[in-house]
DNA sequence: CAGTTCACCGATAATACTCTCGGCGAAAGT
DNA sequence: ACTTTCGCCGAGAGTATTATCGGTGAACTG
């Protein structure tokens, strides 16, 4: 069937026309008559392939944010396998550091398209966004820190959102030049997160005076 | 002169037709048109006020951004006169979290175009970013964060960036109602400044000794 | 009061984009 | 081999925008 198989090539010519433009930040203005000059079809097979320009954006921004996320995501295990709690810690900074800066353009169209609710793009950046909180908050209760009420489920979050702020103001400062040691930068973000260990340590203080009165 | 007068009128209305579409988050597709049509004005009479779309919408960004600057800035004094640190400290926090919950669509504009290059508006907004991080790692030196070294100065402007990013990130999630108080905000954010005084403390302890070293 | 300026406007040329339609030619089916 | 399917394309209708040009009448000047 060598019909299927060429209209899937002329399909992924105009998504990858399309990735490139959007990762080179002309995601405002893309047309679908641009993307398809890029692919070198003609206007109207763009439409023999999508609906409208949205259908296309939504289907690369799926992609390119989930493989953002895997990135990401994936070599944590990596980072919980450090031989002590301080290299430990480290890595979990060090490898999304590292990624993000691996992956500038892609980094920054997620940057770009988190806050523009009117972008085909937003929605699958806010997906991303949404899940990594979720991951760092999951991360922080793996570490001990307490989620047994609302409130401490609010502050675990707003935690999360710090260090991910902080993980994303920090890649930028590194790719713009202007911090150029990732281990400087890891520095920092273990200081900025010594602070927040006083909730973990409150918490177990907690813990071991429940157990010494069940003891009792 | 009434004629002048009329003019600037008009002008103004411009302004302010523009001002709210981009307020609205619409500043994507703003036409020219559409801003004349929404200053009840003719299309030609646009050209009779600005060269082009980029000379209004760079003329707004400068009020708007130099504007939300002076509300985030201004406050300040009335931060340092706290009765005691711990106070003071929770003040320098609220103030600006409060600045940007009071303005949330200048806020949301602000994020949106920070990272969007081709924009009329990034320029100012980048320039705001850039005022505000001076001020913060100025404020730390006044703390007494050491500021010695070229490597004591990209430090502070790391916590100046974590610290600048926390408050957006909170901010940000005060607005979208996750955080609804900001009063838990304030004790994260301290939470997370208490980290970063490790530096001041070691740099006081040192300067003690270099202190006594000169007595000596 | 006569002449001049000028803020505004209607009309329009030029440009760019979206999406559809009908046709063509080669692959696929029988 | 003959017919059908279908992926692609050229052309074009419809729409929106930018930027300009000449006209108009009211404000200004002397």
């Amino acid at each position: 069937m060598t019909r299927k198989e060429a209209k899937r090539l002329t399909r992924l010519r105009l998504l990858e026309a399309a990735r490139q433009i959007v990762l080179a930040g002309d995601e405002q203005a893309i047309a679908a008559s641009a993307v398809a000059r890029a692919a070198g079809v003609a206007n109207a097979t763009f439409y023999e392939h999508f609906a409208n320009m949205d259908e296309l954006l939504r289907t690369i921004a799926e992609e390119l944010f989930s493989k953002l996320r895997e990135e990401v995501r994936g070599p944590r295990w990596e980072a919980i396998q450090a031989p002590n709690n301080e290299e430990k810690l480290r890595r979990q900074f060090r490898v999304p550091l590292e990624m993000l800066a691996a992956n500038p353009r892609l980094f920054r169209l997620a940057l770009r398209v988190r806050h523009q609710p009117r972008s085909a793009l937003s929605e699958s950046s806010l997906r991303l966004a949404g899940s990594t909180r979720r991951d760092v908050v999951q991360e922080l209760i793996d570490r001990g820190y307490p989620a047994s009420t609302p409130a401490d489920m609010r502050r675990l979050e707003m935690i999360a959102d710090v260090i991910i702020a902080a993980i994303e103001a920090l890649s930028l400062g590194h790719l713009s030049g202007r911090y150029p040691s990732l281990e400087e930068i890891v520095d920092v973000l273990v200081l900025v997160s010594r602070g927040t260990r006083l909730v973990r340590e409150t918490a177990q203080r907690q813990a071991a005076q429940r157990r010494a009165s069940v003891d009792a």
